[in-house]
RNA sequence: GGCGAGGUAGCUCAGGUGGUUAGAGCGUCGGAUUCAUAACCCGAAGGUCACGAGUUCAAUUCUCGUCCUCGCUACCA
């Protein structure tokens, strides 16, 4: 690619999704590398512009809210008041912080529906469907029962008859009914779009593999060219739900856009809303071709971000497409990934009441490990190290000795330098390289690199002045003294603009320290940062050991959550699904579920998951093909009794017929366990 | 299963279009020093660059295979 000046820059960050707080995973491969990058744009003096928001729509929000029996509006009113907050006094420089509920998203990804859908890029599929009008919902076919036109079997389901083996469509049935209702199901439209990826494949490809071959990092395009060289897919952009964007077409009363369709839309609603606010145009920063876009994501998220969403942009006709996606990878924690639901993370709003006034040290260890090219790992012993013998040991001291030494023989004022040494020349030649350096690395997306070149002109500053000596000098010389002390003092003003997007808390209380004016990228390197005469103040450690105890606390608290874990289900912290509802003791007994024999077990070819079961019913011998691989081995099961549903329909799994299905108990986290009778049985006993 | 990314010093990571002693920070050990939060500064030890085979005069770097980690994806009625 041709080099381009860029007139602005739109910086996302990843939305996190309003149904948890945020915890280090997250900051650490989105919204820490996205502020750094953002707050050294603004440095620079360039425009740019960081949007970020929440994710408030789809199941598992509306599921949250039906547990705890409050609406899905009240769930995510109390997890985003949270995530903006902790954000914010985390130091994330967001321009605007909003969320998918907000009107104006629903305004905006409606307007980008509709635009699309008035170009006929949509693929329009209507179907008739069975509809339930007490439950107000359409019937997938299995929600449908009623007479095998063929066999007579009174309780043949919607696709398929169990006991002639004959597939159905429902329109077959004689007598269909509801499941969900027990009542006579009436047939209603249903339509759903689709956004036709294949038909976009040709510039995807042409943008992609051979616009961002160089600029992109080798995750990213790796990840795309895997997509493209299989073949795009039509993707469905709605989804049967009531909590969503609204469908903005008529007869859609239960239809909401699908949360990809509306999620990163949300990152232009944030922008409208920030225009809104501030009166300003938010046009160009989505529409002018100067405009500089870049996503910041986890790995999980590059497919949305590199093919579908530039693919809804372009083809909508008046956006930017993004110059590049610097996708992270995943922080794990002591070891283990990082899960919401094992409650194993480090919480944000945690941490920011346990570590009052460290939000830099955070930031600093989560950089220094940042996950840019594998997963990591964030250990506290590496956290406590990093502040202890990094930030204090380097960082801190180094302006620590530098203003005691000052106030000690200049009574806090900046002294003039005189006649200058080689070293004092050379060093202050050095001095003036890093913001270069630091920058190149930025501009890169190499966060770690960049920090450890900020903290290098730190180790500059400590050997300059261990070198130079100056508390033995000054018995001789004191004019020498004033010479070394400047040139140290500006490499500490320095570092108050050049730890600024890494380190923001600090620069600002090093500033106020050494009563330094806010200071831009390009005044660093430069003289005249300090007016000699000028009155310091009391120098403050700018960190402080974090002792063994805390550390220890701290790896107590995950232990404690582990064995909790292990404990067992019951805490109260996992998220059970809702109860169904009540059905009635026939519907039960329409199960037949049955003690057998598990004669042979064998993996099924080119599948993960699933066992080829032989099964002695008492009845018969048959075929039973189950997704347990990954539980269950072969070997474990044959010969062993477990609970198996009999009269299940047929159905084909990677082309091997399967005629029941074995019973599992499930974890939250899907973990299973056979249910099994607990002493020998009769092969065929009822189970009820 | 398919695809993608990764497996480099005790720890966290760089790097390599193949070529004399493979780099950094932290940790460890030794030295020096006292302005400094026992911090800074100097020096040293530490690695058959996941494993196996192949190509080559030469591989950690290329090819193939295997194993491990993570992600996407299919199968879990």
């Amino acid at each position: 690619m041709a080099l381009k000046t860029w007139k602005r820059t739109t910086v996302t960050s990843a939305l996190p999704y309003a149904n948890g707080p945020i915890h280090i995973g997250h900051l650490a491969g989105v919204y820490v590398p996205a502020d750094i990058y953002v707050r050294y744009l603004r440095s620079k003096g360039e425009e740019v512009l960081f949007i970020g928001g929440s994710d408030e729509h789809g199941v598992p929000i509306t599921l949250k809210a039906r547990k705890e029996g409050i609406t899905p509006q009240e769930v995510v009113d109390r997890y985003h008041a949270m995530i903006k907050d902790s954000f914010e006094q985390f130091g994330i420089s967001f321009d605007i912080y909003s969320r998918t509920s907000h009107p104006i998203h629903h305004e905006t990804a409606s307007d980008i529906f509709t635009t699309l859908y008035n170009k006929g890029e949509f693929i329009e599929k209507t179907s008739l469907q069975y509809y339930d009008e007490e439950h107000q919902h359409f019937l997938a076919d299995r929600y449908i029962t009623g007479t095998c036109p063929r066999c007579e079997n009174p309780s043949a389901y919607g696709d398929q008859c169990e006991k002639c083996g004959t597939s159905l469509s429902p329109d077959e049935l004689i007598n269909p009914k509801s499941m969900l209702s027990g009542n006579v199901p009436v047939k209603k439209e249903t339509k759903h779009w689709y956004l036709p990826l294949d038909k976009y494949q040709g510039w995807l490809k042409e943008w992609i593999l051979e616009g961002h071959r160089d600029d992109w990092k080798p995750n990213v395009y790796g990840q795309c060219k895997s997509w493209l060289d299989h073949g795009l897919q039509p993707r469905a952009v709605t989804r049967d739900l009531d909590w969503g964007v609204k469908v903005p077409l008529p007869d859609t009363e239960d239809k909401v856009l699908y949360v990809w369709f509306d999620a990163p839309i949300g990152y232009i609603s944030a922008t409208r809303e920030w225009g809104q606010i501030h009166g300003r145009d938010w046009k160009p920063w989505w529409k002018d071709a100067d405009t500089r876009l870049i996503h910041f994501i986890g790995k999980d998220n590059i497919v949305f971000h590199c093919i579908i969403f530039p693919a809804m942009l372009k083809e909508e006709g008046s956006y930017i497409l993004p110059d590049n996606v610097p996708a992270f990878e995943f922080m794990n924690l002591e070891n283990d990934k990082i899960s919401t639901s094992r409650n194993w993370a480090v919480w944000l709003h945690e941490y920011l009441e346990e570590f009052p006034g460290k939000q830099d040290v955070l930031r600093y260890a989560l950089t220094t490990n940042a996950p840019e090219t594998k997963d990591n790992d964030f250990t506290w012993k590496d956290f406590q190290a990093r502040n202890n013998s990094e930030l204090l040991a380097i960082f801190g001291n180094f302006v620590n000795r530098t203003l005691v030494l000052t106030h000690k023989y200049f009574e806090g004022k900046v002294p003039a330098p005189g006649a200058l040494t080689e070293t004092d020349k050379a060093t202050i030649e050095e001095m003036k390289t890093f913001p270069g350096r630091i920058g190149g690395s930025l501009e890169q997306f190499r966060f770690r690199e960049a920090l450890g070149e900020m903290m290098n002109l730190a180790r500059l500053g400590n050997k300059y002045l261990t070198d130079a000596e100056p508390w033995k000098v000054y018995k001789t010389d004191p004019e020498r003294v004033k010479a070394i002390l400047n040139i140290s003092l500006d490499i500490c003003a320095n570092l108050a603009i050049l730890c600024e997007p890494f380190l923001p808390f600090t620069a600002g209380r090093l500033r106020t320290m050494m009563d330094l004016p806010e200071r831009k990228w390009k005044d660093a390197g430069n003289p005249g940062l300090l007016e000699p005469g000028q009155q310091l103040g009391q120098p403050e450690y700018l960190f402080e050991k974090i002792e063994d105890s805390v550390i220890d606390a701290q790896i107590q608290k995950l232990m404690d959550t582990k064995k909790e874990n292990e404990a067992g289900a019951g805490g109260p912290k996992i998220d059970l699904k809702p109860l169904k509802e009540t059905i009635t003791y026939d519907d039960f007994t329409k199960l037949d579920i049955r003690v057998c024999t598990v004669e042979a077990a064998e993996k099924v070819e080119g599948a993960d998951k699933l066992l080829k079961l032989t099964v002695n019913t008492g009845l018969d011998v048959r075929t039973i093909v189950s997704g347990i691989a990954q539980y269950y081995k072969p070997r474990e099961l044959t010969g062993k009794q477990f609970c198996f549903v009999l009269n299940l329909a047929p159905r084909k799994l990677r082309g091997i017929e399967s005629h029941g299905m074995i019973l599992s108990g499930e974890s939250p986290e899907g973990t299973l366990i056979l249910v099994a009778p607990q002493e020998w049985m009769e092969n065929g006993s009822e189970v009820k």
